[in-house]
DNA sequence: TCTGGGGTCCTAGGACCC
DNA sequence: TCTGGGGTCCTAGGACCC
Protein backbone atom coordinates (compact mmCIF):
# COMPACT_ATOMS: atom_id res chain seq x y z
CA UNK A 1 0.00 0.00 0.00
CA UNK A 2 1.37 3.09 -0.94
CA UNK A 3 1.13 5.58 2.11
CA UNK A 4 1.07 9.04 0.35
CA UNK A 5 -0.58 10.11 -2.77
CA UNK A 6 -1.00 7.75 -5.33
CA UNK A 7 1.49 5.60 -7.04
CA UNK A 8 3.80 7.47 -10.03
CA UNK A 9 2.26 5.05 -12.57
CA UNK A 10 0.39 1.64 -12.55
CA UNK A 11 2.36 -1.60 -12.96
CA UNK A 12 2.47 -2.83 -16.90
CA UNK A 13 1.93 -6.57 -16.13
CA UNK A 14 1.62 -9.34 -19.18
CA UNK A 15 0.36 -12.86 -18.66
CA UNK A 16 1.09 -15.13 -21.52
CA UNK A 17 -0.66 -18.25 -22.12
CA UNK A 18 -0.16 -20.38 -24.77
CA UNK A 19 -3.37 -21.91 -27.01
CA UNK A 20 -4.54 -25.47 -26.31
CA UNK A 21 -0.91 -26.11 -25.23
CA UNK A 22 -1.12 -30.02 -24.84
CA UNK A 23 -3.07 -30.34 -27.81
CA UNK A 24 -0.64 -27.37 -29.70
CA UNK A 25 2.40 -29.92 -29.22
CA UNK A 26 0.86 -32.87 -29.56
CA UNK A 27 0.38 -31.95 -33.38
CA UNK A 28 4.40 -30.63 -33.62
CA UNK A 29 4.85 -34.01 -32.43
CA UNK A 30 2.95 -36.09 -34.96
CA UNK A 31 2.22 -33.91 -37.70
CA UNK A 32 1.06 -36.73 -39.74
CA UNK A 33 -1.65 -38.48 -36.96
CA UNK A 34 -2.62 -35.79 -34.43
CA UNK A 35 -1.18 -32.76 -37.06
CA UNK A 36 -4.04 -33.78 -38.99
CA UNK A 37 -7.01 -34.59 -36.77
CA UNK A 38 -9.23 -31.70 -36.15
CA UNK A 39 -10.92 -33.62 -32.98
CA UNK A 40 -8.17 -34.48 -31.27
CA UNK A 41 -7.69 -35.26 -27.41
CA UNK A 42 -4.93 -35.64 -25.53
CA UNK A 43 -4.69 -37.37 -22.08
CA UNK A 44 -4.11 -40.25 -20.29
CA UNK A 45 -3.72 -43.60 -22.29
CA UNK A 46 -4.61 -46.17 -20.14
CA UNK A 47 -8.20 -47.12 -19.44
CA UNK A 48 -8.48 -45.00 -15.72
CA UNK A 49 -6.90 -41.88 -18.09
CA UNK A 50 -8.09 -38.88 -17.95
CA UNK A 51 -8.52 -35.51 -20.47
CA UNK A 52 -5.51 -33.38 -20.41
CA UNK A 53 -6.44 -30.73 -23.08
CA UNK A 54 -9.18 -31.22 -26.13
CA UNK A 55 -9.03 -29.52 -29.16
CA UNK A 56 -11.56 -26.56 -29.60
CA UNK A 57 -13.77 -29.10 -31.94
CA UNK A 58 -13.59 -32.07 -29.34
CA UNK A 59 -14.88 -29.36 -27.24
CA UNK A 60 -17.25 -28.85 -29.42
CA UNK A 61 -19.15 -31.92 -28.09
CA UNK A 62 -18.93 -31.62 -24.42
CA UNK A 63 -15.40 -33.03 -24.26
CA UNK A 64 -13.45 -31.40 -21.48
CA UNK A 65 -10.09 -31.51 -19.12
CA UNK A 66 -10.56 -33.61 -16.21
CA UNK A 67 -13.06 -35.60 -17.99
CA UNK A 68 -12.25 -39.20 -17.92
CA UNK A 69 -11.09 -40.32 -21.64
CA UNK A 70 -13.82 -43.36 -21.24
CA UNK A 71 -16.50 -40.69 -20.83
CA UNK A 72 -14.90 -37.97 -23.98
CA UNK A 73 -15.07 -41.22 -26.08
CA UNK A 74 -18.58 -41.92 -25.33
CA UNK A 75 -19.34 -38.05 -26.10
CA UNK A 76 -17.38 -38.10 -29.39
CA UNK A 77 -16.23 -41.44 -30.51
CA UNK A 78 -14.89 -40.34 -34.05
CA UNK A 79 -12.06 -38.02 -31.90
CA UNK A 80 -8.47 -39.03 -32.53
CA UNK A 81 -7.05 -39.91 -28.88
CA UNK A 82 -3.20 -39.18 -28.12
CA UNK A 83 -1.07 -39.36 -25.13
CA UNK A 84 0.97 -36.45 -23.92
CA UNK A 85 3.51 -35.75 -25.31
CA UNK A 86 5.37 -35.22 -22.02
CA UNK A 87 8.91 -34.56 -22.95
CA UNK A 88 8.18 -32.13 -25.97
CA UNK A 89 5.73 -30.31 -23.61
CA UNK A 90 8.66 -29.75 -21.35
CA UNK A 91 10.94 -28.36 -24.23
CA UNK A 92 8.09 -26.32 -26.13
CA UNK A 93 7.77 -24.56 -22.53
CA UNK A 94 11.46 -23.93 -22.26
CA UNK A 95 11.51 -22.40 -25.31
CA UNK A 96 8.51 -20.37 -24.52
CA UNK A 97 10.55 -19.25 -21.09
CA UNK A 98 14.03 -18.54 -23.03
CA UNK A 99 12.20 -16.31 -25.77
CA UNK A 100 10.44 -14.27 -23.03
CA UNK A 101 13.43 -13.56 -21.10
CA UNK A 102 15.04 -11.73 -24.04
CA UNK A 103 11.41 -9.53 -24.30
CA UNK A 104 11.10 -8.74 -20.30
CA UNK A 105 13.25 -7.60 -17.52
CA UNK A 106 11.34 -10.16 -15.13
CA UNK A 107 9.47 -13.59 -16.25
CA UNK A 108 7.99 -16.00 -13.81
CA UNK A 109 6.73 -18.96 -15.18
CA UNK A 110 3.38 -19.66 -13.16
CA UNK A 111 2.61 -23.00 -14.63
CA UNK A 112 3.58 -25.28 -17.54
CA UNK A 113 2.12 -22.76 -20.48
CA UNK A 114 1.79 -19.50 -18.20
CA UNK A 115 4.25 -17.02 -17.88
CA UNK A 116 3.82 -13.75 -16.14
CA UNK A 117 5.86 -10.33 -17.63
CA UNK A 118 6.38 -7.29 -15.72
CA UNK A 119 7.15 -4.58 -17.62
CA UNK A 120 6.29 -2.04 -15.67
CA UNK A 121 9.53 0.57 -16.23
CA UNK A 122 10.64 -0.37 -20.03
CA UNK A 123 8.43 2.86 -21.88
CA UNK A 124 11.79 4.47 -22.54
CA UNK A 125 13.59 0.82 -23.85
CA UNK A 126 10.51 0.68 -26.00
CA UNK A 127 10.07 3.87 -27.30
CA UNK A 128 6.80 4.61 -25.80
CA UNK A 129 5.05 1.38 -27.70
CA UNK A 130 1.92 0.75 -25.92
CA UNK A 131 1.25 -2.50 -23.90
CA UNK A 132 -0.96 -3.58 -26.50
CA UNK A 133 1.88 -3.16 -29.49
CA UNK A 134 4.02 -4.62 -27.15
CA UNK A 135 1.74 -7.62 -26.73
CA UNK A 136 1.52 -8.43 -30.07
CA UNK A 137 5.07 -8.16 -31.39
CA UNK A 138 5.67 -10.62 -28.35
CA UNK A 139 3.13 -12.76 -29.21
CA UNK A 140 4.51 -12.73 -33.12
CA UNK A 141 8.26 -13.24 -31.68
CA UNK A 142 6.77 -16.55 -29.60
CA UNK A 143 4.76 -18.02 -32.90
CA UNK A 144 8.02 -17.74 -34.51
CA UNK A 145 10.51 -18.94 -32.40
CA UNK A 146 8.14 -21.66 -30.84
CA UNK A 147 5.89 -22.22 -33.52
CA UNK A 148 2.53 -22.09 -31.00
CA UNK A 149 0.01 -19.92 -30.75
CA UNK A 150 0.33 -17.85 -27.42
CA UNK A 151 -2.17 -15.64 -25.82
CA UNK A 152 -1.33 -12.04 -24.10
CA UNK A 153 -3.45 -10.46 -21.43
CA UNK A 154 -2.08 -7.27 -19.79
CA UNK A 155 -3.12 -4.31 -17.23
CA UNK A 156 -2.17 -3.22 -13.80
CA UNK A 157 -2.32 -6.55 -11.68
CA UNK A 158 -1.70 -10.23 -11.95
CA UNK A 159 -5.40 -10.31 -11.85
CA UNK A 160 -6.35 -8.36 -14.89
CA UNK A 161 -3.13 -9.93 -17.14
CA UNK A 162 -5.14 -13.32 -15.98
CA UNK A 163 -8.23 -12.70 -17.07
CA UNK A 164 -7.60 -10.44 -19.74
CA UNK A 165 -5.62 -13.76 -20.87
CA UNK A 166 -8.55 -15.72 -21.06
CA UNK A 167 -10.83 -13.39 -22.67
CA UNK A 168 -7.73 -13.00 -25.60
CA UNK A 169 -8.15 -17.09 -26.09
CA UNK A 170 -9.43 -17.08 -30.34
CA UNK A 171 -11.68 -19.83 -29.95
CA UNK A 172 -14.28 -20.49 -32.35
CA UNK A 173 -17.40 -18.46 -31.32
CA UNK A 174 -15.35 -15.62 -29.28
CA UNK A 175 -13.87 -12.47 -30.78
CA UNK A 176 -11.00 -13.35 -28.98
CA UNK A 177 -7.72 -11.59 -30.99
CA UNK A 178 -4.97 -13.39 -29.19
CA UNK A 179 -4.09 -9.77 -27.49
CA UNK A 180 -6.14 -8.20 -24.85
CA UNK A 181 -4.83 -5.35 -22.45
CA UNK A 182 -7.20 -3.35 -19.66
CA UNK A 183 -6.21 0.17 -20.30
CA UNK A 184 -5.22 2.11 -17.01
CA UNK A 185 -8.68 2.97 -15.19
CA UNK A 186 -10.73 0.67 -16.72
CA UNK A 187 -10.24 -1.69 -14.24
CA UNK A 188 -13.77 -1.62 -12.76
CA UNK A 189 -15.64 -2.09 -15.24
CA UNK A 190 -13.66 -4.88 -17.07
CA UNK A 191 -14.40 -6.63 -13.61
CA UNK A 192 -18.06 -6.08 -13.49
CA UNK A 193 -18.47 -8.08 -16.24
CA UNK A 194 -17.73 -11.21 -14.85
CA UNK A 195 -18.83 -13.88 -12.63
CA UNK A 196 -17.07 -14.77 -9.15
CA UNK A 197 -16.61 -18.80 -11.25
CA UNK A 198 -14.30 -16.99 -13.32
CA UNK A 199 -12.24 -15.24 -11.16
CA UNK A 200 -8.84 -17.76 -9.83
CA UNK A 201 -9.03 -19.77 -6.45
CA UNK A 202 -12.57 -19.18 -6.51
CA UNK A 203 -13.24 -22.68 -7.40
CA UNK A 204 -16.57 -25.09 -6.63
CA UNK A 205 -16.59 -24.88 -2.66
CA UNK A 206 -16.02 -21.42 -2.75
CA UNK A 207 -18.65 -20.62 -5.54
CA UNK A 208 -20.92 -23.11 -3.15
CA UNK A 209 -20.27 -21.06 -0.17
CA UNK A 210 -21.01 -17.83 -2.08
CA UNK A 211 -23.93 -18.75 -3.78
CA UNK A 212 -25.33 -19.64 -0.61
CA UNK A 213 -25.64 -16.24 0.38
CA UNK A 214 -26.84 -15.01 -3.21
CA UNK A 215 -23.52 -14.11 -4.47
CA UNK A 216 -23.15 -15.31 -8.40
CA UNK A 217 -20.94 -12.28 -9.63
CA UNK A 218 -18.59 -9.49 -9.23
CA UNK A 219 -21.61 -6.82 -8.93
CA UNK A 220 -23.51 -8.59 -7.09
CA UNK A 221 -20.89 -8.80 -4.59
CA UNK A 222 -19.86 -5.02 -5.10
CA UNK A 223 -22.91 -4.42 -4.20
CA UNK A 224 -22.73 -5.87 -0.49
CA UNK A 225 -21.18 -3.84 2.70
CA UNK A 226 -17.89 -4.99 3.44
CA UNK A 227 -18.60 -5.41 7.07
CA UNK A 228 -21.42 -7.91 5.81
CA UNK A 229 -18.82 -9.83 4.14
CA UNK A 230 -16.46 -9.82 7.05
CA UNK A 231 -19.61 -11.07 8.84
CA UNK A 232 -20.20 -13.84 6.04
CA UNK A 233 -16.38 -14.91 5.52
CA UNK A 234 -13.99 -13.72 7.86
CA UNK A 235 -12.04 -10.86 8.10
CA UNK A 236 -9.34 -12.29 6.12
CA UNK A 237 -11.03 -13.99 2.63
CA UNK A 238 -13.56 -10.99 3.24
CA UNK A 239 -10.45 -8.57 2.49
CA UNK A 240 -9.52 -10.68 -0.39
CA UNK A 241 -12.69 -10.45 -1.90
CA UNK A 242 -12.95 -6.83 -1.45
CA UNK A 243 -10.04 -6.70 -3.67
CA UNK A 244 -9.88 -9.55 -6.00
CA UNK A 245 -13.73 -8.38 -7.11
CA UNK A 246 -12.11 -4.68 -8.43
CA UNK A 247 -9.23 -6.41 -10.50
CA UNK A 248 -6.90 -5.45 -7.04
CA UNK A 249 -3.61 -7.71 -6.85
CA UNK A 250 -0.73 -6.59 -4.95
CA UNK A 251 1.50 -9.36 -5.73
CA UNK A 252 4.68 -8.49 -7.76
CA UNK A 253 5.67 -10.78 -10.65
CA UNK A 254 9.58 -12.43 -9.56
CA UNK A 255 12.00 -14.63 -10.93
CA UNK A 256 10.71 -18.02 -10.23
CA UNK A 257 11.26 -19.16 -7.11
CA UNK A 258 12.76 -22.39 -5.98
CA UNK A 259 10.70 -25.62 -5.88
CA UNK A 260 9.46 -27.07 -2.51
CA UNK A 261 8.30 -30.20 -3.88
CA UNK A 262 9.09 -32.68 -6.12
CA UNK A 263 6.47 -35.99 -6.57
CA UNK A 264 6.16 -39.04 -8.78
CA UNK A 265 2.78 -40.68 -8.11
CA UNK A 266 1.18 -43.64 -10.29
CA UNK A 267 -2.18 -45.25 -10.81
CA UNK A 268 -2.60 -48.36 -11.61
CA UNK A 269 -4.41 -50.00 -14.43
CA UNK A 270 -5.93 -52.65 -11.99
CA UNK A 271 -5.61 -51.85 -8.02
CA UNK A 272 -2.68 -53.47 -6.00
CA UNK A 273 -2.73 -55.87 -2.95
CA UNK A 274 0.20 -58.16 -2.59
CA UNK A 275 3.20 -56.79 -0.39
CA UNK A 276 5.45 -57.79 -3.39
CA UNK A 277 3.39 -55.29 -5.94
CA UNK A 278 3.02 -52.37 -3.64
CA UNK A 279 6.82 -52.83 -2.23
CA UNK A 280 8.06 -52.87 -5.92
CA UNK A 281 6.15 -50.19 -6.91
CA UNK A 282 7.48 -47.58 -4.22
CA UNK A 283 10.51 -48.44 -4.83
CA UNK A 284 10.06 -47.24 -8.29
CA UNK A 285 8.73 -44.14 -7.38
CA UNK A 286 11.23 -43.40 -4.79
CA UNK A 287 14.01 -43.65 -6.81
CA UNK A 288 12.50 -41.86 -9.48
CA UNK A 289 11.56 -38.70 -7.35
CA UNK A 290 15.31 -38.95 -5.87
CA UNK A 291 16.70 -39.16 -9.05
CA UNK A 292 15.43 -36.30 -10.26
CA UNK A 293 15.94 -34.61 -6.77
CA UNK A 294 20.04 -34.92 -7.24
CA UNK A 295 19.36 -34.12 -11.35
CA UNK A 296 18.55 -30.48 -9.39
CA UNK A 297 21.25 -30.19 -6.83
CA UNK A 298 18.72 -30.99 -4.00
CA UNK A 299 18.33 -32.45 -0.55
CA UNK A 300 15.13 -33.32 0.76
CA UNK A 301 14.43 -33.94 4.47
CA UNK A 302 10.70 -35.12 4.50
CA UNK A 303 9.66 -37.85 2.61
CA UNK A 304 5.64 -38.57 1.95
CA UNK A 305 3.92 -41.46 0.47
CA UNK A 306 0.63 -40.71 -0.37
CA UNK A 307 -1.83 -43.94 -1.12
CA UNK A 308 -5.64 -43.97 -2.61
CA UNK A 309 -7.79 -46.93 -2.20
CA UNK A 310 -10.05 -48.70 -4.88
CA UNK A 311 -12.64 -46.51 -3.26
CA UNK A 312 -11.29 -43.52 -4.11
CA UNK A 313 -10.76 -42.07 -0.62
CA UNK A 314 -6.77 -41.07 -0.03
CA UNK A 315 -4.58 -40.85 2.38
CA UNK A 316 -1.01 -39.27 3.29
CA UNK A 317 1.65 -40.28 5.66
CA UNK A 318 5.38 -38.24 5.99
CA UNK A 319 7.98 -38.30 8.10
CA UNK A 320 10.71 -35.56 8.51
CA UNK A 321 14.18 -36.16 9.06
CA UNK A 322 16.58 -34.37 10.73
CA UNK A 323 19.33 -34.69 8.20
CA UNK A 324 18.75 -33.62 4.64
CA UNK A 325 18.78 -36.56 1.88
CA UNK A 326 19.18 -37.29 -1.39
CA UNK A 327 20.86 -40.61 -2.23
CA UNK A 328 18.03 -43.70 -3.19
CA UNK A 329 18.23 -45.76 -0.31
CA UNK A 330 17.60 -43.65 2.52
CA UNK A 331 14.70 -42.32 0.48
CA UNK A 332 13.72 -45.64 -0.52
CA UNK A 333 14.17 -46.68 3.42
CA UNK A 334 11.96 -44.13 4.80
CA UNK A 335 9.14 -44.77 1.81
CA UNK A 336 8.73 -48.34 2.74
CA UNK A 337 8.42 -47.42 6.71
CA UNK A 338 5.82 -45.04 6.03
CA UNK A 339 4.09 -47.84 3.55
CA UNK A 340 4.24 -50.58 6.22
CA UNK A 341 2.64 -48.17 8.84
CA UNK A 342 -0.40 -47.22 6.29
CA UNK A 343 -0.52 -50.93 5.67
CA UNK A 344 -1.35 -51.45 9.64
CA UNK A 345 -3.75 -49.29 9.05
CA UNK A 346 -5.46 -50.45 6.17
CA UNK A 347 -5.17 -53.06 3.76
CA UNK A 348 -7.80 -52.83 1.05
CA UNK A 349 -6.67 -52.65 -2.86
CA UNK A 350 -4.57 -49.63 -3.83
CA UNK A 351 -5.32 -47.73 -7.13
CA UNK A 352 -2.66 -45.11 -6.81
CA UNK A 353 0.27 -44.72 -5.21
CA UNK A 354 2.35 -41.70 -4.54
CA UNK A 355 6.40 -40.58 -3.25
CA UNK A 356 6.57 -37.27 -2.63
CA UNK A 357 10.18 -35.26 -1.26
CA UNK A 358 9.35 -31.61 0.07
CA UNK A 359 11.51 -29.34 2.63
CA UNK A 360 14.25 -28.81 0.26
CA UNK A 361 16.98 -27.28 -0.04
CA UNK A 362 20.22 -26.84 -1.95
CA UNK A 363 22.52 -29.12 -1.43
CA UNK A 364 26.53 -29.41 -1.40
CA UNK A 365 26.70 -33.46 -1.39
CA UNK A 366 29.83 -33.22 0.35
CA UNK A 367 30.59 -35.37 4.02
CA UNK A 368 28.39 -34.96 6.70
CA UNK A 369 28.65 -32.62 9.90
CA UNK A 370 26.75 -34.04 11.75
CA UNK A 371 28.79 -33.95 15.01
CA UNK A 372 26.47 -31.70 17.16
CA UNK A 373 23.52 -34.26 16.25
CA UNK A 374 26.09 -36.49 18.55
CA UNK A 375 23.12 -39.79 18.76
CA UNK A 376 19.95 -37.79 18.25
CA UNK A 377 19.78 -38.36 14.73
CA UNK A 378 17.58 -40.33 13.01
CA UNK A 379 17.34 -44.33 12.56
CA UNK A 380 17.53 -43.44 8.51
CA UNK A 381 20.63 -41.68 7.92
CA UNK A 382 22.21 -40.93 4.37
CA UNK A 383 26.13 -42.57 4.29
CA UNK A 384 29.03 -41.42 2.22
CA UNK A 385 28.25 -45.29 0.60
CA UNK A 386 24.91 -44.43 0.16
CA UNK A 387 25.41 -41.05 -1.88
CA UNK A 388 28.53 -42.68 -4.01
CA UNK A 389 25.95 -45.49 -5.09
CA UNK A 390 23.73 -43.13 -6.13
CA UNK A 391 26.11 -40.78 -8.18
CA UNK A 392 27.79 -43.99 -9.95
CA UNK A 393 24.22 -44.64 -10.87
CA UNK A 394 23.31 -41.07 -11.72
CA UNK A 395 26.27 -41.59 -14.04
CA UNK A 396 25.43 -44.56 -15.26
CA UNK A 397 22.44 -43.46 -16.25
CA UNK A 398 23.27 -40.47 -17.87
CA UNK A 399 25.59 -42.38 -19.93
CA UNK A 400 23.31 -45.31 -21.33
CA UNK A 401 19.84 -44.09 -20.76
CA UNK A 402 17.20 -45.44 -17.82
CA UNK A 403 16.54 -48.71 -19.73
CA UNK A 404 20.33 -49.52 -19.93
CA UNK A 405 20.83 -49.85 -16.37
CA UNK A 406 18.58 -52.37 -14.27
CA UNK A 407 19.20 -52.80 -10.64
CA UNK A 408 18.59 -56.10 -8.97
CA UNK A 409 15.87 -56.59 -6.88
CA UNK A 410 16.65 -55.68 -3.39
CA UNK A 411 13.07 -55.90 -1.78
CA UNK A 412 14.16 -59.34 -0.66
CA UNK A 413 16.79 -58.47 1.34
CA UNK A 414 16.48 -57.06 4.99
CA UNK A 415 18.85 -54.23 4.35
CA UNK A 416 15.28 -52.02 4.65
C1' DT B 1 -17.56 -47.33 -19.51
C1' DC B 2 -15.53 -42.95 -12.77
C1' DT B 3 -12.48 -39.87 -11.25
C1' DG B 4 -4.24 -38.28 -14.03
C1' DG B 5 -0.09 -36.19 -12.51
C1' DG B 6 2.45 -32.36 -11.02
C1' DG B 7 2.30 -28.66 -8.16
C1' DT B 8 1.06 -24.46 -4.40
C1' DC B 9 -0.88 -22.69 -0.30
C1' DC B 10 -3.76 -22.83 3.95
C1' DT B 11 -5.58 -24.66 8.32
C1' DA B 12 -5.69 -26.99 12.62
C1' DG B 13 -4.16 -29.77 16.36
C1' DG B 14 -0.48 -31.64 19.15
C1' DA B 15 4.37 -31.70 20.61
C1' DC B 16 7.78 -29.19 22.47
C1' DC B 17 10.18 -25.27 24.36
C1' DC B 18 10.92 -21.13 27.04
C1' DT C 1 -6.27 -25.29 43.53
C1' DC C 2 -8.17 -26.36 37.98
C1' DT C 3 -5.78 -25.40 33.93
C1' DG C 4 -0.19 -19.20 31.43
C1' DG C 5 0.86 -18.10 26.96
C1' DG C 6 3.39 -17.67 22.99
C1' DG C 7 6.29 -19.38 19.08
C1' DT C 8 7.80 -23.05 16.02
C1' DC C 9 7.82 -27.50 14.02
C1' DC C 10 5.50 -31.56 12.37
C1' DT C 11 1.59 -34.14 10.48
C1' DA C 12 -2.73 -34.69 8.00
C1' DG C 13 -6.14 -33.09 5.15
C1' DG C 14 -8.16 -30.23 1.70
C1' DA C 15 -9.04 -26.51 -1.88
C1' DC C 16 -7.36 -25.08 -5.92
C1' DC C 17 -4.68 -24.62 -10.48
C1' DC C 18 -3.00 -26.32 -15.15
Amino acid sequence: MHEIGEPTHKRRILLADADAFYVAVARLADPEGAGKAKILVVGGSSNRGVVTSASYEARAYGVRSAMPTATARRLCPEAVFVPVPRQLCSEKSRMILETLRDLSPVVEPASIDEFYLDLTGTERLFQGEDLTATARRIRKTLKNQTGLSVSIGGGSSRLIAKLAAKQAKPRPGTDGKGVLVVAAGEELPFMERLKLADLPMIGPQFQERLASHGLKTVQDTLAVEQSRLQQLFGKKTAAWLHDRVRGLDSASVTASSPARSLSHEETFSVDLQSEQDLQREVLDLSYRVAADLRTKGLKARTVTVKIRYADFSTRQKSQTLKVPISADRPVLATALDLLRKHRKQRRSPIRLLGVALSQLSRGPSGPDQLSIFHDEVDAIMESDQDRTLSEVIDKLTGRFGKKGIRRASQLDSKRY
